[in-house]
DNA sequence: TACATTTGGACAAATATTGACCATATCAAA
DNA sequence: TTTGATATGGTCAATATTTGTCCAAATGTA
């Protein structure tokens, strides 16, 4: 298991990159990736994008850990019960049929 | 399945009270605790505790139904695949093991 | 030490969310 | 069908949240 930001840091350091090398190349400042890659900040889908770009991985599955991680976050923010994303889980699938049917 | 909206819509109607009296009773505009029920609006920790006094029922409860609903509604947003909610529950126990270990 | 790399904090800017207001729609009874 | 009450919808300013920049401080390394 890993945060958004350990992946991209792993994927970085993979490479041998320094932070200032990748934040060149996508065209931000060192402080922001480093934010990033201790899930600080959430960087926007497009910028998620051109990192997914760089280290030639798969965007989407990119994009799910962002996701995955922002609503983690969120549970452990209000201290709620992880167990409350079960509930969740069916009350998407529910919200589903109900915008259908 | 409910979601908060339903839940306090269902709440009001079983005391055949209208949206102006539990409107009223919130300190609320009657159009707010409408979108309350249709979920167009979240209401604050504050409200839904006041929500909860007023009707009776467990306060915890009820804002965890709020914030189940909130991760639904994202995840129908991102139109991702709600079983990454079992990504992020093993990521929130993976969250809480590193901020304590 | 000197230099590169990474992190932290404060703050303005950009985004997102909310609530107020008012018009419109829906409904029920007379 | 009119009347009056109830509920919904749309716009927009106010508020709250999040982000990115800037710069200082810390950490690492030769």
């Amino acid at each position: 298991m890993t945060t958004f930001g350990e992946t991209i840091k792993q994927l970085r350091e993979e490479q041998n990159l320094p932070q200032r090398k990748v934040a060149a190349y996508l065209d931000i400042d060192t402080s922001l990736l480093a934010k990033y890659e201790r899930n600080v900040r959430q960087p926007s889908k497009e910028l998620i994008i051109k990192i997914a770009a760089l280290f030639k991985v798969n965007s989407e599955a990119l994009i799910s850990e962002a996701l995955t991680d922002k609503i983690a976050y969120q549970i452990l923010e209000e201290e709620a019960d992880s167990k409350l994303l079960r509930v969740a889980e069916n009350k998407v699938e529910y919200l589903k049929k109900q915008n259908n049917g």
